[in-house]
DNA sequence: GATGAATGAGCGTTCATTCAT
DNA sequence: AATGAATGAACGCTCATTCAT
């Protein structure tokens, strides 16, 4: 992907920090070794105190920049979806059969991720991983509904409202669209997680990749 | 659904505990007290500690039967999925015609759950909602090898092969069952949480259970 | 060492015990359970749990024998001492010359042990490795006086006075026979250890015993 | 002992501590207050949350300063030989016979031990105690050869190196000189044990320090 | 006499957070 | 703005022990 603006920066929503982790060097450091280390341990694991060794600074300086753990993995998890977001619109533009687009989507939100040069403290790889393992977990919780009306789920259902659109653009009289989108989102990522842990649960087809053709295939079939 | 035997129960990998809860009456009430207690607060708020607190006991007396709540939670969730496979097979006793079972099957596993008398001490609704909020966290977790090694999964796999053999008898040429019934699954659960929490991510429509009609929807869409 | 008796057996003064383990199977699997466990453990990891697991008996069953593990580790010094003691009157019936008698006296005390086939239940090499890494700690205690009141010191007590005595027979006007052979049990005892770990400590010489050799060469130079 | 420096003290190596306690009012009250209370208590009995109500602390606050209980009793121990050391250097200035050195070190390292106003938080009388009756146990365990590696008992062999060379300059062909010193230094340490509750394994002599005597003619004995 | 079941008490540890500088 | 120091609160776990059968 070419480089749009000199300088790209996905914005997030300002109830998700205390201060701005993009303002200064040692709020890029806690996102990129936040990244890092959620990546290594699971979020149940990561502390901020494991946080503050890695990136040789305080618990304390970390509390200026976030709340808590869940809100900085709720950054996290936003920085993707915004980029995420980012992609899709790039990659849609002047593209206007609803079909096309619909592809286009389908192979953005299941395909693996590969690294962006665009954002220098951010490892897309890990930063997928960790969507793909934790971030249902942002959701089911007892917060939901208190995390919900502050809009920490924004991002998401931007998504899932875009694409959505461009369903009911191809069959505007299908009536779930909503459910398809996220059900193909979350579905690609567990298969993601079971393909790498627990292949029973999946159908691996070598040379191929059976997430994205699957899904594809099943996006389509049922909303003709 | 009428009694069976005299005397039902749910067989469960003796793995999965120190000290089968079954054989006592305090492991009775570590089962429904935890079933209680974890639909009020979630995995991570509820403790042994508090658990032994509701339930009139200690906390060493519940190490005596569970080495974790991760185990006691696994003990929960095996339950579940091994009551689901007694109700699938009973349900489609005598019914030969793939189509019909798979019908069966899908509304088993996508419907709400309602009270089951053969088991006294498991409320079977409030199961159901901790299946939904809490048993991908089992899999999406550090340890998931390691407990996958050990069998912790076989239950769920058993239900996931059970229906794809069905989705095979129905097109033998489907290349992609597990992805297909793994997706139906945790997609209804999610669609639930979705419909009680998250109503923008889905698609509710008064006096209809679209969690159900869509699914069956998209999986004979899908397999035609 | 050729069979005295038919039956031999080393008494245990009947207040470390509340019932005599030589008494039942069970009594007896304690002893040769637990030299081998704390030989593995250490005291103060071994516990009744552990050794109630690893003999396939409870925990309940191992308090009918002994108060807690103390007495336990009691027990078997005391077995230990008293077989010392009937190694030495054994080793020097028929022998007069005092100082030929101070000869074996020190080889016993400060030699590594074999196993001694005339007492099936115990493991002497084991129980000499304990003896030196953990007799210490029984009386490196808040407890020792009262420890010491019930006599519970003793059979290590007469051990050192039988010594003394023999030293003193050497010569008579030598001030300090208990202190020296305190410091040459003791000091053998660490000289092993230190020798198994750390050899800083020592002076390791290939082909020889060197521990005997020394303490031997220090005991009959200061006695002179 | 003089004053040499206006402020003196002792270093200690800093993989025992995880945080100096030299370097903060709590963590100098840390080492004071577990000076008394293991004195008191013995090892065993002694813990952080003890030391912690004592020193009007919390536990957590400690485990700032120490890893475990371990850790901070093989602190105290370090700073006895350090301590000891600085000792044995500073009486030895200037004498250069051999033998008059040996003496001043076997007066040091077994005679009883008096407060040294040098050192503010620590009460030299009761630490000597504590080495007396705990420090064996510091080794006599099952840790003792990873402690070994991490050089936990660099201290203590620094002082049985020293002495050892120069009992090779009183008599180079002595074979044996790590194994008299520190057989010395045990036996002290056990000889004072005993005289305090044990004394049927000791020779007391009125009016005389008996411990100091013996072990010095013992010494001088064995190296002719 | 031996065991199965249960528990009171406390330890070691960590976390999330605050305060003062 | 960042950090060093400290702490309240709770968790996870195990031990030693008792009681009823």
């Amino acid at each position: 992907m070419n480089r749009i603006l000199q300088k790209m920066s996905i914005t997030i929503n300002d109830k998700v920090y205390l201060k701005n982790p993009e303002s200064s060097v040692l709020g890029k450091k806690i996102i990129s070794g936040s990244i890092d280390l959620i990546d290594e341990l699971g979020v149940e694991d990561f502390t901020f105190r494991k946080l503050a060794i890695r990136i040789n600074s305080t618990e304390a300086s970390i509390y200026r920049y976030f709340e808590n753990k869940h809100y900085l993995l709720v950054y996290l998890i936003h920085w993707y979806w915004g980029w995420m977001e980012y992609r899709l619109v790039f990659r849609m533009m002047n593209i206007s059969d609803p079909k096309a687009r619909l592809i286009i989507c389908i192979n953005l939100l299941t395909s693996e991720v590969s690294q962006d040069s665009d954002f220098a403290q951010i490892d897309e790889v890990k930063l997928n991983r960790i969507v793909i393992s934790e971030s249902s977990k942002v959701f089911l919780n007892k917060g939901v509904d208190e995390d919900n009306k502050v809009g920490l789920f924004k991002p998401y259902k931007i998504i899932v409202q875009r694409v959505s659109e461009i369903i009911l653009e191809v069959n505007p009289k299908f009536k779930y669209p909503h459910m398809l989108v996220s059900t193909v989102i979350e579905g690609a990522h567990h298969q993601r997680f079971f393909a790498a842990h627990l292949p029973n649960l999946t159908d691996i087809v070598k040379g191929e990749d059976a997430v994205t053709s699957f899904y594809q295939e099943m996006l389509f079939k049922t909303i003709k």
